[in-house]
DNA sequence: CAAGTTTGATAGACAGTGTCTACAAGGTGA
DNA sequence: TCACCTTGTAGACACTGTCTATCAAACTTG
């Protein structure tokens, strides 16, 4: 019955949005009463941060799958997947960054992403160790680099999924930017 | 009365929430009856959307406060004063990127962050004016350069605000993961 | 000046939401 | 058997946004 809620809530979240997932309608959308995911649940943020923590997972997934290569192709390989991942599920990607709606403190949504971000970090560290001669000063710890990375790909799905940047005169495609990107960190 | 309902909506958000900024708490802390402000607004994506639109407003008055100097060093400090934005005042930030909060169509809103932009966009084209020998490859357009920039310092905020990178034994500063792209971009 | 009209605020209602509580059915273990 | 505990149900409560009828004040206009 858990995993039923969680499988509805899951499927209500990537085909209704991230608005429509409230507990009454993933309770009728599994066939019982209003109350009953209460029993399973603290609350809707405990569920949620079950769903965003399966997020991650399907994240991670992505990770394992990445092809053999080079560090520098894995790595661009992977910030290739990170915003397509985020693109191809918006509601899901929204609901993992959506403090408000998870519980924070929830261990298994913390380690999840944690995870995510190590495995992340990894990709970078292993980049480095083979192109010394990086640009960015070699001094710095990768994790920092790793984070400072992570969050130029995760601020390019964010504005592209937000829609601001097709505004005006100006509607550059998020692979174009994506390049300039990976042309700044790794060019 | 409209501003008057702004000006309490904008003091609610700052010190309450993006969560906390409801319609009849507006009216409440106004001193009217709840009803009142649809007398002023099509609804609560109206009234939210103007708020938002002093948030980009007010953004852009931080850059018209640049100091001068070369455009090196104008862009730099235009990249800390957005980051340093986004994280003093997190739930205005918050709000002008919530497309479900806001009115997506309002056509303040969007020309307000389309002129953020154009202006963010205006630094970055100078300082590549100045330094022909960029880094980044000469030939792509400077508005794509601005948003791959953008995108990064947006990110930064955004998952320095969601706390997630202050996990695990890594918590690195704002400010050196800011240090890391400014040097990826600009370096 | 006075009558009509428009504006603006009010209060009530309705459909939603999350969460709490009382209750009933069914399985489990002493 | 019988107490107990789990699990689903139904109702209630306090919220939310939005709609509508009402009503007073102000403004317009003949």
């Amino acid at each position: 019955m858990r995993q039923r809620l969680i499988s509805t809530a899951t499927a209500l979240l990537t085909d209704a949005g991230v608005e429509a997932v409230t507990l009454r309608g993933i309770a009728k959308a599994a066939g019982v009463s209003h109350g009953a995911p209460l029993r399973h649940f603290t609350g809707r943020a405990e569920l949620l941060s079950v769903v965003a923590t399966r997020g991650f997972t399907q994240l991670l997934e992505r990770g394992s799958q990445l092809p053999d290569g080079t560090p520098r192709e894995r790595l661009t390989a992977a910030c290739h997947a990170y915003v397509d991942f985020a693109l191809s599920n918006p509601a899901m990607f929204e609901l993992m960054f959506r403090r408000d709606l998870t519980d924070p403190d929830e261990p298994g949504l913390a380690s999840a992403s944690s995870i995510v971000f190590d495995f992340f970090a990894t990709l970078v560290h292993e980049d480095r160790e083979v192109a010394k001669d990086e640009r960015l000063r070699e001094g710095t710890d990768s994790r920092l680099v790793a984070a400072s990375l992570w969050a130029a790909l995760h601020g390019l799905a964010q504005l592209w999924l937000w829609g601001g940047l097709a505004g005006a005169s100006f509607a550059p495609s998020p692979e174009s930017a994506l390049a300039v990107t990976l042309d700044a960190y790794l060019g």
